[in-house]
This record gives structure tokens, C-alpha cells and sequence, in this order.
DNA sequence: ATCCGCACCTGAGGGC
DNA sequence: TGCCCTCAGGTGCGGA
């Protein structure tokens, strides 16, 4: 699954066959994902104009002409694909349904959204756009780690007293959102931090160099459009490139690629996931 | 208030 | 070929 930058490229894929268009028909082929769907979501969909896709954290939100948004979130293995249009703008002919098309949105402009999600981890919710700030999922996020609001004094003094691995903390979503487990590990690398140090024991200096760093890790994986593992593409079907530069994630055995270290890449294992670090250079 | 392990699912890959 | 095991990008929840 995809963590922020798969999704804002998702997002990126999504919104020209998207905003401004009229959802003619959306299918919802099975009760729930991760939770059951709101009641009558496809009646409430259809004939809806897409005013404008918005992301915020790892969530995808469409707001409505309705008044309605709807919150889109792909969990492990969900896929938006973008196919068949008039314009030839888009990539592909309709394909034939595939096993766990969940939803599908046929646009009036020719273009069909289908969202495939094999695990079912991931969900949609519609709520008022005006009182979308309460969505219970959305108000537990902490700050968008691209935004203004996450800064060196924010992560300093968010952390500074966690007795929790610093690993555990950037994972945390209510300290910062949309972090998971690939870019932490790249982050920490990066920062020669290992993962296992806690929090509490950094000093303000190393916690306060993780922001620029996330900001770095984050925009780069964005502008390659995102990492390919088993189940990610892009909304266009396309790969992404950014696993290529994983300097540590999924590296086990290899080499460190830091100049001037002979170190070899170690897994450990966190609250039940997997962390990648150099031993040599992370302390 | 924090933190950890569990749960929710399917599919891919490796060993035998 | 088949079976069994492990692992996978997330995250809400209950209990410690």
C-alpha cells in the first residue's frame, strides 16, 4: 500500500479524467471494504459532478456537487485504474471486470474509474463536505508532513518525551500523516538514525534534521511517480520508479550504499514490521 | 495518556 | 503439482 506519495500520485492519475466531470454511473459490486459502505452510495454518486480531488494524509477526497466529499482510502493493495477515453488522454480500453473490482465509476466523458482492492483494507465513506473536519477518521491525523504546520519545533517537542523507537513514532499517524513503512526506514537512513533508538533519547538537534529530510524522501518519491512493490500503479496502469532509489527497504544482505560505509543492510522487526537499517552507519 | 499486539484479507513466493 | 509457511505498502481497536 501505498503510502503518501503512491497516493498523491494516484490522486495526480485520477484528476483529469475527474474534476469537472459527471460520475453517469457508479457500480458498487460488493457491501464493504475494510467497513461496510454508507447507505445508497452509488444512488448518491450518480450524477454527481466532481468539483475537485484533494488529498489529505494517505486519504483521496473527491468533493461533490452534492454538497457531499468522498473519502477514498486504499489500504495495503488498493488500485484506482483509469481507462478508455474519448480524447485518447487517457491509456487504456475498458478492460474486462477483474477479480475485486469493487467500485466503478463511469464518467460521463468516457472515462471508467475501477477500484480493485484484493485485501479489502481499504475503504470509502461519504460525508457533508461541510463538517468534514469531524470525519472520525480524518480528525485523528496529525500535520501533513509537506505542509506548513509540521516544522523542527512541532516534531521536537512532539517527541521529545516518547519513550517509543523513533520508528514507532514517524509511523504514528497522529504525530505526523502519511509516513508508513517504506519512507521511515528511508528517512531514518538518511539520517543515520537507527531505528530502534528511542525518541525520548535524541537529541534536538538529530529530531529537528528528520523534517527536512521526511520533506525530501516525500517530494522525491512524488516526482517519480511514486514506488511499484506487488501492487501499486499508477492510475494510468503505468509503474512508478521510486523503488529503484530505496537505499534500505527491502535491501536485507546488501550492501550500505552510503559512501566511505562497508556496512550490510539489516531487518529487524517492530511491533510486528519490518525495519531496514545499516548498522554500521544508523546509530 | 501511551503503547503493543491483534485483527481484518488475499496472493505471491519459497521450501519440501 | 500441491501443501504449508512467511511475508506484504495500513490502521482501528482492546487491553496492558
Amino acid at each position: 500500500m501505498p503510502e503518501l506519495p503512491e497516493v498523491e500520485t494516484v490522486r495526480r492519475g485520477l484528476a483529469p479524467a475527474m474534476e469537472g466531470a459527471v460520475i453517469a454511473k457508479a457500480s458498487v459490486n460488493r457491501p464493504d471494504l475494510r467497513w461496510p459502505f454508507p447507505e445508497r452510495m452509488a444512488e448518491r454518486l450518480t450524477g454527481a459532478t466532481v468539483l475537485q480531488l484533494r488529498r489529505r494524509s494517505k486519504y483521496i477526497l473527491a468533493d461533490l456537487s452534492t454538497g457531499e466529499t468522498l473519502l477514498i482510502h486504499l489500504g495495503m493493495s488498493g488500485r484506482m485504474l483509469v481507462t478508455g477515453d474519448p480524447l485518447g488522454q487517457f491509456v487504456h480500453d475498458h478492460q474486462p471486470a477483474q477479480k475485486h473490482d469493487h467500485v466503478v465509476f463511469d464518467m460521463e466523458n468516457g472515462a471508467r474509474i475501477t477500484f480493485n482492492d484484493p485485501r479489502r483494507f481499504g475503504a470509502m465513506d461519504l460525508m457533508e463536505t461541510a463538517g468534514q473536519a469531524e470525519h472520525p477518521l480524518l480528525t485523528v491525523l496529525g500535520p501533513e508532513p509537506l505542509g506548513n504546520t509540521f516544522d523542527e519545533s512541532y516534531l521536537y517537542e512532539r517527541l521529545k518525551d516518547r519513550k517509543t523507537p523513533i520508528k514507532s513514532a514517524l509511523l504514528d499517524q497522529k504525530n505526523v500523516a502519511g509516513l508508513g513503512n517504506i519512507y521511515v526506514c528511508e528517512a531514518l537512513y538518511r539520517c543515520r538514525i537507527h531505528p530502534a533508538r528511542k525518541a525520548a533519547n535524541l537529541s534536538k538537534a538529530r529530531i529537528t534534521g528528520l523534517v527536512p529530510v521526511i520533506r525530501d524522501v516525500l517530494t522525491d518519491a512524488i516526482a517519480a511517480g511514486g514506488s511499484s512493490l506487488k501492487d501499486f500503479r499508477q492510475a494510468d496502469g503505468e509503474l512508478g520508479y521510486f523503488q529503484h532509489s530505496f537505499d534500505v527497504y527491502g535491501r536485507e544482505g546488501d550492501p550500505c550504499r552510503r559512501a566511505g560505509c562497508d556496512g550490510t543492510i539489516a531487518r529487524i522487526v517492530q511491533s510486528g514490521r519490518s525495519s531496514f537499517y545499516c548498522p554500521q552507519c544508523q546509530r
